[in-house]
DNA sequence: GTTGTGACATTAT
DNA sequence: CATAATGCCACAA
């Protein structure tokens, strides 16, 4: 049997995928996307997969942000400028690099609903 | 083989 | 808020 893991194509098959299904207007983590690609606690997995994405895929890489909503970008980078335009366009409201969001009030919110 | 780096996360200080 | 320590692991050198 093949390891579950490893950087197989699979593997970045199943993160790639797990981006795709990313609704519009809506942004998860890396940590989130790695467990729903069956990796937990594989992050940096997601980001190595996003940063050798074919282009051709036309991945919403934009909806995946770090811990806390902050963009991964150093934030004088043209990425950081791209990745925050494209989420404005999403109607996300952004604020010193990170996506604003409302405190939890309840169970629900508590899920990343932005809003 | 080892080392350093990185589109990360979590916990502790 | 900022660092540091860990854990994670692919990749290049």
């Amino acid at each position: 049997m093949m390891p579950a893991s490893g950087s197989s194509r699979q593997t970045l098959q199943a993160i790639w995928g797990a981006v795709r299904a990313i609704p519009r207007g809506r942004v998860t983590t890396y940590g989130a996307v790695a467990q729903r690609a069956g990796l937990p606690g594989r992050a940096r997995l997601v980001g190595y997969a996003l940063k050798v994405a074919p282009a051709k895929l036309q991945l919403p890489w934009h909806r995946v942000v770090a811990a806390g909503g902050r963009i991964a970008f150093p934030l004088a980078s043209p990425q950081f400028a791209e990745q925050q335009r494209r989420l404005r366009a999403e109607g996300i409201k952004l604020a010193k690099g990170k996506v604003v969001r409302e405190p939890a009030l309840n169970l629900d919110e508590l899920l990343w609903k932005t809003r």
